[in-house]
DNA sequence: CGAGTACTTGAAAGCCGTCAAGAAGGGTGG
DNA sequence: CCACCCTTCTTGACGGCTTTCAAGTACTCG
């Protein structure tokens, strides 16, 4: 069974056999949990950090007026926070959304690792680097895409980035999030949402069923999402 | 004169006087730019970090449709990704609003000045952690709140980031965004901004003048905004 | 098999964008 | 110093996208 944590990493930087081990040696014991558990939640002081072995999670805050915003999904082979005990208290929460294996490192087993394979700590800055350029693609698919737009754009992310962990099929992949999950990841309503999918169904780019995403005709659906991938990285710097 | 950039990483991490001497040495040649310049673009390779010691810029992107938007304000004091080399190539564009002068940090001087000063790491660290906070804020303003309650939102946000490194009057501070550069930042039109802080104005809250922000009522301003300074994360750990 | 969650669809209301036009302010050149 | 121009700001009217409200259907889990 592959460690998504080292596959993701592999893809960022040149990883070594004895690099890869020590990967998955802090990583080796993970905590199960079931769907919609909270890893930690906002104000809660910081721990170690969590690596996502298996399942999908996602970081969220919710709102006085009780809406709820998803900031960001995560998928096997992802990381939170590196640094993050540097901080007092978390300004959101993180919950699981499907059953999940997730591993803790503390922030020493990560420095220690880091200073230790110079290579890993690369991977690992690169990861974060990514991540920050998702979060920039979100925050311009919600200021200047209009909602089929938005929802395409994010079914094209979550695609590639499946598709670097290996979790994709030929034109499918598992996708386990509910229209309101969607909803509330994408700033709009659950109805809304409803009615962009059928829209995307009928023009023939894509069909979401029940835990899993179809991606009907790629051409199409990039077109419609103004699609450009280079703000996920796969491309990284050879040499420095 | 005061190094802003100095006097934002002292707010998070303790910072000896040799520290401070060996930052200002880092940024001691900086570079002036008139306003609406780029540092870099879109499709760039990445050069060294860049460090605000006077003036603004912002992060920014143009879509296919010629809108723009922009993820991010950079005031004094505020550095730009830390390990940006990692990357082959930008996936947005930095450009300064107003005349500025900014320091160029290669990556290798930061390496040696972090390792040989972990408490300034420590606080370079942290700051990222309160950019991506800050990205997440906005994440949350453009999904779930509305015009009103956003502007409300980012005015706040900017008035304490100000604060901290002394760039504040009383209730009165330097703000050099004109109404489109705030509709490009919080994905509106800038017909509606205009609505917005008339109505902002209208309630007694805030007022913004040419180059200035005045705060009317803060409590008012905070309930609108809804605002909970928590992700600025001004209160630190105080030890690990 | 029952209950709750997720999905689907329609109708109406509202927020915000678009279009248009004019006013105000700042900078440049004569 | 003034005239001119360009950017920015301001306001009104209209239209459209999205939300809200409501009701009904399908699906899953206990």
């Amino acid at each position: 069974m592959a460690n998504r944590f080292v596959q993701k990493l592999c893809g960022l930087a040149e990883l070594a056999t004895d690099d890869r081990s020590a990967i998955e040696k802090a990583t080796a014991c993970p905590r199960r949990y079931v769907a919609r558990q909270d890893l930690i939640r906002e104000g809660d002081e910081p721990g170690p950090m969590f690596v996502m072995l298996e399942g999908w999670a996602c970081r969220y805050k919710i709102l006085p007026s009780g809406t709820r915003q998803i900031m960001a999904f995560l998928m096997p082979g992802d990381a939170c926070d590196l640094h993050i005990k540097l901080l007092a208290e978390m300004d959101h929460s993180i919950q699981t959304l499907t059953p999940a294996m997730v591993a803790t490192v503390s922030r020493a087993d990560m420095q220690a690792l880091m200073s230790g394979h110079p290579n890993v700590a690369r991977a690992m800055y690169s990861a974060q680097l990514v991540d920050e350029g998702i979060m920039r693609a979100w925050i311009v698919s919600m200021g200047r895409r209009s909602s089929v737009e938005r929802v395409a754009h994010l079914i094209c992310e979550l695609y590639l980035r499946a598709r670097t962990i290996g979790l994709t099929g030929d034109d499918e992949f598992a996708l386990p999030l509910s229209q309101l999950l969607l909803a509330d990841a994408l700033g709009m309503t659950a109805v809304h949402i409803n009615r962009v999918l059928k829209e995307l169904r009928l023009a023939g780019a894509m069909a979401l069923a029940r835990g899993s995403a179809t991606i009907l005709d790629p051409v199409k659906l990039i077109q419609i999402a103004g699609f450009n991938e280079n703000y996920l990285h796969r491309r990284l710097r050879k040499a420095l």
